[in-house]
DNA sequence: CGAATGAATAGACATATATCTATATAGGTA
DNA sequence: TACCTATATAGATATATGTCTATTCATTCG
């Protein structure tokens, strides 16, 4: 996942194949009910911990919000900082500016 | 797929379940590199016809290309138009800003 | 009317992925 | 050093979905 973001609006000019690929694993991403709260509580919150803050209010289990914030983490949309035994996790706004603007219409 | 359109900013404030499984259909629909290159070959031509002129430049089957243009147009990001003996779609700007203001950081 | 054709549906199949339990890892803390 | 505990990984399973071929539907045009 690399320049993208940095694509025109879609709808200004046809998307080449590879370009679209790379955009729906973008887009993937952001396809799931649980990264999305995941995505949406970390912003809200501006920094959020994994297991203490994150576990109990989605209502899965540990391992599921693991996997989900790598997921998050490989696409940028948020990166992570160990403080102490606990792990970090911030948004990362430029990465969903660049998705915003890419829909933009 | 009703009112998420109307949410703030997912970074703003916690997403709720039920608005986190909607917004995440929607991404989902966004989610596949065919559906993006229809949707913007639609957006950048203006306004195209299904078999016609979308068929082959995307080098999948028609029927293919008729599953897709359905979950677009089931999900609001275009509408249809038949004209003659042909189809024509159209993008839906207001859908795609919403959705593009919701990723906004 | 009837044939031709653009579009949609049906059904099958392969792949991807979201989730769980169980277990491993790692690194702070006593 | 040894233990605890927050995270991460492994592996299994169920579900969802993207694609195809074959077929049907519907409508235009001769």
């Amino acid at each position: 996942m690399s320049n993208v973001t940095e694509c025109a609006p879609i709808v200004d000019e046809p998307l080449a194949d590879a370009q679209a690929r790379q955009l729906a694993r973008w887009f993937g991403v952001l396809a799931d009910p649980t990264r999305l709260r995941l995505l949406s509580l970390i912003g809200a919150k501006g920094e959020a911990c994994a297991a203490c803050e994150m576990v109990e209010p989605l209502g899965v289990s540990q391992p599921t919000v693991s996997h989900h914030l790598k997921v998050l983490r490989r696409a940028g949309l948020v990166v992570s900082e160990k403080r102490g035994r606990w792990v970090y996790y911030r948004t990362v706004p430029e990465r969903l500016a660049a998705l915003s603007r890419i829909l933009r219409a």
